[in-house]
DNA sequence: ACAAAATGTTAGGCCTACCTTACAATATTC
DNA sequence: GAATATTGTAAGGTAGGCCTAACATTTTGT
């Protein structure tokens, strides 16, 4: 399959990777309740992920994911991370209000624009 | 119908109010080019913003807002040029990038972050 | 070890937003 | 005032992303 990832495919991707990052492993059921959506939506998103060689896993296997997955994961958690720290440390938004723009606008920002909010942000808490 | 409008609609209100603006009418055809979709996806479009209230047209006839559409027209595009500003502005990004930045988050972004990045770029470029 | 509970999958359906193709209505131009 | 070009619509299809209900598998507790 090809590349590209969806906002959906991304936040799928972006929650197991902190998931397992702090737990070692993930389970449907775990990136369910974290997404609010049903588990069979979860095994679709699976699925997708695993036909683009982002993880591993079968029928009631657990979840592994590939290197070029962790890449792609590492991306848009980069993204996250920076884009709440401008919500926060330069517009004064609450943690978890901040985060939840980021969430969204991560998925759409472009990688220049992105950038410059990055620097901006870095020169702007020195 | 009910209120709120996906990002899709949005983006077809603005353009509509757009060239309304500029060149009194609009047609189907205009908002199709601007927005690189077929005809046909203009006329579902439209069909249902005007089941939500937001415009008057009939099979073959012309596009005319309602004032909810052209309120909520108005909410969408202070949105975008404000975002634009920032982008411009704070970040120094070409106009065609920051307009296209713009375009993506101003649906996605909460109310309250808008409001700091507005206030923001209002004191930054004084 | 085996019943009960938890978890995962499948099948089938819904909605949005797009498309193409074919046809209908309106505008233009000779 | 036709013939032609442009524009608008209807029908039917695709794909993504979600759902519920029913069923399969695995885990847990005694």
């Amino acid at each position: 399959m090809q590349e590209k990832l969806s906002s959906s495919l991304e936040d799928y991707l972006e929650v197991i990777c902190n998931h397992i990052d702090k737990n070692k492993t993930v389970r449907a059921v775990d990136i369910s309740k974290k997404l609010n959506v049903s588990r069979a939506s979860v095994t679709e998103a699976l699925k997708k992920l695993a036909s683009k060689d982002m993880l591993l896993y079968d029928r009631y296997g657990s979840i592994t994911m590939t290197e070029k997955g962790i890449k792609e994961a590492q991306r848009v958690v980069s993204k996250h991370t920076s884009l709440q720290k401008f919500f926060e440390k330069v517009l004064g938004l609450e943690t978890e209000e901040a985060s939840q723009n980021a969430c969204r606008i991560e998925h759409v920002i472009s990688e220049k624009a992105f950038e410059k909010i990055s620097e901006f942000t870095e020169n702007y808490i020195k």
